[in-house]
DNA sequence: CCCTGATTCGC
DNA sequence: GCGAATCAGG
């Protein structure tokens, strides 16, 4: 596979829109990040316009942040969503010595509260053994795609989503509260 | 250890 | 021109 014209214009659009240069790899396929970074130097392209993503309003209040393990991937969402939840919800390794009672929240959180700013937002064609592939939203319409942030190992899942995928039954879970109680 | 981009240099 | 190896950093 070659630099066709075609995969260029698709490597500088990517680029441009901040993806980083394994997730342009994963995109165009048959390449390493480091083929990427090559020809994005080649091209002199290397300084890239921050990502598209506005700062909010500098109102009364600070605006909502939610920590994510990586830089904000470009906000091409057009997934009609309101606003962040007001109260954003942690993922990760937060979300995993989270007490009994916030598992318990966690558990009937709904996809929608948690979706806004975490994903990775990847395609199918960027699926690796260690992207969470949790889907969001409808497979074959347009916005589909899945969370993408790391997954567990041996795991398709990231922790967070894990946790909503392997739900223990209610009675295990009457069992561990019972021991729990003592 | 996961990841990022930058640079070098043999091909 | 290409990109693996390497470097420097988060």
């Amino acid at each position: 596979m070659s630099w066709t014209d075609e995969r260029v214009e698709r490597l500088k659009t990517l680029w441009s829109e901040g993806l980083s240069a394994s997730q342009i790899a994963a995109e165009l396929g048959a390449v390493t990040r480091n083929a990427v970074i090559g020809k994005v130097h080649r091209l002199g392209l290397s300084g890239r316009s921050k990502p598209q993503v506005q700062p909010a309003r500098p109102t009364v209040a600070a605006p909502p942040r939610v920590k994510t393990a990586s830089r904000p991937v470009a906000q091409t969402q057009s997934t009609s969503r309101p606003a962040a939840p007001a109260r954003p919800i942690t993922i990760g390794a937060t979300a995993l010595k989270a007490d009994a009672q916030a598992e318990e929240a966690l558990a009937v959180a709904t996809v929608a509260e948690i979706e806004p700013p975490v994903f990775e937002k990847v395609t199918i064609l960027s699926l690796t053994e260690s992207t969470c592939k949790w889907p969001v939203g409808d497979p074959g319409k347009p916005d589909f795609f899945f969370c993408g942030r790391k997954s567990e190992v041996g795991i398709p899942y990231c922790a967070f989503h894990a946790r909503i995928a392997y739900q223990p039954s209610a009675e295990r879970r009457r069992e561990r509260d019972r021991k729990a109680a003592g």
